[in-house]
DNA sequence: AAAATAAAAGATAAAAAACTCTTTATATAT
DNA sequence: ATATATAAAGAGTTTTTTATCTTTTATTTT
């Protein structure tokens, strides 16, 4: 479905979201080891995320990645596009170059409903919700 | 969503299914022209098919792929699991290793209703049903 | 200003996936 | 029987993805 790297990329901005704030930065060693990922892979990804400003980051002392209100509102969309691009969005699922509503594969019409439901599944889902969500115990990340 | 091997697979063997009968049989050549897949590549591809059963094949002249009403009942879910096994099933939208009902990850429960919608669809879309609605000319299959 | 800390950047390496080529085995047709 | 056609098997190669390591740059603290 998703890349690692996107996989990774998701995991570490819901980590962020909890552990840092305006003041509170988190590291690449405690991102790595709180989502269970590779540390200097995770850290390469956190650079595109950082230069695509879906985090922020501070270098030095106390420094760190962090969000604020603005970045929390990301959607798991909008890490997907930043990762791994549009593919989930227009490619055939069957991986057909021309299927299209005019030129569809043999399962384009059952598929569309099914995707919409996906897309709008990480569209609606954001970073800000999941911090609340895990709060009050809805869900739990760290779990592998 | 699938590995190109997988996407190779399932047009591979909706080509024979048009193509092949008791009596006739399609070479690689021809499956690899008719799918626009390079054709050493879906030949392995067709050699694993084989040998799960998933089409049958002879060698020699005038040999070649061909399925009967068993093999033209198989499902896109048969072929996935056969190619790219049954991650699609059991894997963790988020890639989270212990996610489940009990310890669910964030988007577990919206994601249960889509991926039984999405299985169904890969479950239920067998390659004869594929074979009959192209010759009824309800869908197009070479459209790259 | 100097030292320390942490991300950014860049280079390298390992593993997996995608793809190609060559040889071998098997069936058919002559 | 022999020649021929075709899939099976196996051994590469290339490309992409995943992962690691090293150096540089920016920031803070002392």
């Amino acid at each position: 479905m998703f890349s690692k790297s996107c996989e990774y990329a998701i995991k570490a901005m819901i980590f962020i979201a909890q552990k840092s704030d305006d003041q509170k930065r988190v590291g690449v060693k405690e991102i790595a080891k709180g989502t269970a990922t590779p540390e200097h892979f995770v850290a390469k990804i956190l650079q595109e995320l950082s230069k695509k400003r879906l985090v922020l980051s501070m270098k030095g002392p106390s420094g760190g990645f962090y969000m604020t209100n603005k970045e929390l509102s990301s959607s798991i969309s909008d890490i997907v596009k930043a990762i791994d691009g549009d593919g989930i969005y227009k490619d055939c699922v069957l991986g057909l170059k021309l299927c299209s509503e005019k030129n569809p594969c043999p399962v384009h019409h059952q598929y569309v409903e099914i995707k919409k439901n996906f897309l709008s599944m990480i569209e609606t889902n954001t970073i800000i919700e999941f911090k609340d969500k895990l709060e009050k115990g809805f869900f739990y990340l760290k779990n592998e």
